[in-house]
RNA sequence: GGAGAGGUGGCGGAGCGGUUGAACGCGCCGGUUUCGAAAACCGGUAUACCUCGCAAGGGGUAUCGGGGGUUCGAAUCCCCCCCUCUCCGCCA
């Protein structure tokens, strides 16, 4: 959620970054609304304001003639209900005025706090405009020593590339037909060394960000509150993307909704907390289950493991103080972690700046991370894949637009001792099984062997290679 | 699934119709004392929104799980909802 005093004092910035990510947003609605309800909440404080005195002032009165009128009969017992009846008519007055300001309220306040939900974070300056995914910018990108990605993999390795699809059959790696089966499109089943191999890239990574990096493990729920999908900014626009565990409709009374990433979890952790700045910042990793519609992907990529309904993914978070300087630090910090990860399992990536246009709602910044992915992408006359990057990691930086809605802040010394909200970021360590994909495709010997990397061998009892 | 208990400030725990944002204790912060510390003593210690002020700060309203009701007045009474806990059953 964005600040709604900042949106007042410069409604234009919000303006402009809305169309910048081509959300469709009525922004002087808001500002109307928000002008009627202030108008209004301002003059029923005032009232009870008003019926507060009258209480101090008639209560006791009130009181004193109650206890009179016992005794009282005739003349002076009337004379009494009279009086009684002056002193209370005021605050029935006031009390009727102060109700119905609460009816005009009722008809603005939902979709007021509607509206402010759809509000998306404006794109921080240095963001590039664009419409879309086509309009991201290469930062940089790595290769291992030895392979030139100018070149195609033929002509780096000396045979034609078989896609991560061919060698999951060709050594027994996952059964799509069963997962069909039981689950529908877009599901499988790992098999044996797909199983393996899947574990020990969660585990190793994992590892990496808890014992080398310092972060905190967590588990998470992935079976969470509406709540918890509002305020991490998931809903309400995501809301299709989420699977929706119906329990009402058998008596139960919340429905739940599976989580897509285990950020849900590590985020709504301190919900409606007040933190210590001494705290800060918490960096946590978690390893989750993630669960995704995948509406209105119908028809994209619809083989493989690249895009499923249900995976696991190590995630990061981080939440700082509300310092932009430490926000981008932490940032660049958290996209060097999964450098790091992908350059030690020898897999060639690129970072992508996102343009205006495909950054979210949420984000001020994103930076996607994509590995190079040998079996994908166009076919060249022999009706073999080029090559394509594919995307594996997202990393945003969110500023307080996550927490605010979560309603999570912290106080110390640099705020005064006053509560502010916190930043937070967080970015992919490892999603598997779609990072089997290059693992397998780059990882590939002539004979259809793959040569496991070096990095996740203590994680399959020391095995070299599969096949 | 069956049967109970309960939700009050950072925590514990009073209050059960009237200057109660809320006793008391703990914690925390500041001060006195001390060579220093502990102890003791004194003072302070919520959040949100609105408003006045350059600021320090002042004023107002709301908040005792949430919503609605009764009442001149509700943390206190009534209704609905949510949540937590205990016991039994079932169970990874």
């Amino acid at each position: 959620m964005i600040d709604l005093k900042h949106l007042r004092e410069d409604p234009e910035h919000y303006r402009k970054g809305a169309r910048l990510k081509n959300v469709d947003i009525d922004i002087d609605r808001v500002l109307g609304l928000d002008e009627r309800r202030r108008a209004i909440v301002h003059q029923q404080e005032q009232l009870r304001a008003e019926q507060k005195q009258l209480e101090k002032q008639s209560g006791q009165q009130i009181g004193q003639l109650m206890g009179r009128m016992k005794a009282a009969s005739g003349d002076e017992r009337s004379a009494l209900e009279r009086e009684l009846a002056s002193l209370r008519a005021a605050p029935a007055a006031l009390k009727e005025k102060i109700q119905g300001l609460d009816v005009d309220l009722t008809e603005i306040e939902p979709e007021l706090s509607a509206l402010l939900l759809e509000i998306p974070q404006p794109p921080d300056a240095d963001v590039p405009e664009g419409a879309g995914s086509d309009d991201n910018v290469e930062i940089r990108r790595w290769s291992p020593p030895g392979y030139d990605l100018g070149r195609s993999f033929e002509q780096n390795r000396g045979f034609p590339p078989r896609t991560h699809l061919e060698l999951l059959e060709m050594h027994g790696l996952v059964d799509f037909e069963r997962g069909v089966k039981m689950a529908g499109s877009r599901s499988y089943v790992l098999t044996g060394d797909g199983m393996r191999l899947h574990q020990a890239a969660l585990r190793y990574a994992f590892d990496f960000m808890t014992s080398e990096n310092g972060f905190t493990p967590m588990s998470v729920p992935v079976i969470v509150r509406e709540e918890c999908m509002v305020g991490t900014g998931f809903f309400p626009s995501g809301r299709d993307q989420a699977y929706l565990v119906d329990e009402q409709s058998r008596g139960g009374s919340n429905d739940l909704f599976l989580t897509g990433t285990g950020e849900v979890g590590l985020m709504g952790l301190h919900q409606n907390e007040i933190l210590d700045e001494s705290a800060l910042p918490l960096t946590y990793t978690t390893v989750s289950t993630c669960f995704r519609r995948e509406a209105g992907a119908a028809g994209k990529d619809t083989a493989g493991l690249y895009r499923i309904h249900q995976f696991d993914k190590v995630e990061q978070v981080v939440i700082c103080r509300a310092d932009e300087q430490e926000s981008r630090a932490w940032h660049q910090k958290m996209l060097g972690f999964v450098e790091t990860l992908l350059q030690r399992l020898g897999l060639p990536y690129r970072l992508l700046q996102c343009c205006t246009g495909d950054l979210g709602m949420k984000n001020a910044d994103m930076i996607d991370v994509e590995c190079w992915m040998p079996g994908r992408g166009e076919e060249d006359a022999n009706g073999r894949p080029l090559g394509a990057f594919g995307e594996t990691h997202s990393a945003s930086r969110l500023y307080g637009y996550q927490c605010r809605r979560l309603n999570m802040r912290y106080r110390g010394d640099s705020t005064d001792g006053k509560p502010a909200v916190c930043h937070s970021l967080n970015n992919t360590v490892l999603a598997s099984p779609r990072i089997l994909i290059p693992i397998l495709e780059m990882h590939q010997n002539k004979d259809g062997s793959i040569t496991i990397p070096e990095a996740l061998r203590p994680h399959l009892g020391g095995a070299e290679r599969i096949g």
